[in-house]
DNA sequence: CTTTTATTATGATTAAGGTCATAGCGAATA
DNA sequence: TATTCGCTATGACCTTAATCATAATAAAAG
């Protein structure tokens, strides 16, 4: 989100990280501003029983955990390596200075903030009032529009089922039956197991 | 949010709503940044049967609806009059202009965008990883958080089971008869169907 | 103080999705 | 070209919340 220079001038340092190791864990204090410049990370709560829910998915350019840095609450989730990453972080106090200075910034930031919280609005009357199907449709349009918002062509949707049952709330065998209907109704393409949307 | 003559500089204009009247639908396109000045406002989704989701409900002091005048995206929901009410309105323009010209007030509005994310964060794990129970404790554990931080002793909970139903996705039923097993373990005090958490 | 209306309460039944077990496919590794 | 490993697939069964029906309280209105 912010140009890679800015950062560097603001303190910011890279970090590597491994697939599936954990940058910060859920109930942590924040302490740092974190931008995707290589790989993605996820944001992931984990139950008892050990069931994931993931609260996003975060590619090269995004930052993701800003939220806490404003406001007095710990991390409502964890952040995972989903594949190796590399990361780049300033501290919270940079970020909040930044904020200040760069009102041009300042105001793509809260934008970015809007657009989270309504995708967040769309996914849970989903989650809360919708069937399956329902569900795993809305979670494919918005990674659709977020991906290529003109492109009317089938696209291929680069989540497992497994990740699309954490994102929804389902379970892996309900979204592979869901989406096997789906599929017979036209609404998407399987081809040797991947999905087009 | 906003000090009230600041808006009225701002152009704002005050209008009253009876219960249940729609303030702006589903789909409309967002032209005014609207306080909540007497009363309260929900926002929700209402499904092809019926059901609701209400999203959020605003009260005295408290804006709603301003994520979408910063995105080119219709409302994700409706907002209605929660109960008879009075509310304080100005154009997207003089809003966008207002947090332009205004750093401080810009980043308080973010930060009430960063708090409400946090909450949705909060309630759609829950909604997506937890039985009907645990979902009831955590939205009245975030009401009572917001209403009244610090307060250790049993406060009125002024929601419906059915508004509660249409919060946690769940039906009336489903949440009378998990409150009344909450009851028996103590975590909540129900007094002639009153509920105190 | 009765009548009406909204909300809470409770039981019986049903259906949808979860759970468990097991099999099959496809792509990377050796 | 076997072997392994991760993901997809499918059937049988079970649990839980939704549904439907009906009653009992509160609270509001007359």
């Amino acid at each position: 989100m912010f140009h890679r220079d800015l950062l560097i001038t603001w303190g910011g340092i890279f970090r590597k990280y491994q697939k599936d190791q954990t940058i910060f864990y859920e109930g942590d204090k924040a302490m740092f501003y974190y931008e995707v410049i290589e790989g993605s990370v996820k944001m992931v709560n984990i139950n008892e029983d050990g069931k994931e829910f993931i609260q996003g998915i975060f590619k090269c350019g995004e930052s993701f955990g800003e939220p806490v840095l404003l406001i007095d609450e710990p991390y409502p989730a964890c952040a995972v390596a989903n594949e190796d990453c590399v990361l780049i972080r300033i501290t919270r106090e940079s970020f909040v200075q930044l904020l200040k200075e760069y009102p041009d910034i300042h105001l793509s930031f809260t934008r970015i903030l809007a657009k989270r919280l309504y995708n967040k609005s769309l996914m849970s009357k989903e989650i809360s009032s919708y069937g399956p199907e329902h569900r795993i449709e809305t979670l494919l349009h918005i990674l659709k529009k977020n991906i290529n918002p003109l492109n009317v062509n089938k696209l291929k949707v680069d989540l497992s089922r497994q990740q699309i049952a954490d994102m929804t709330g389902l379970r892996v065998e309900t979204v592979i039956r869901c989406m096997k209907k789906m599929q017979e109704k036209g609404i998407l393409n399987i081809e040797k197991g991947k999905v087009y949307y």
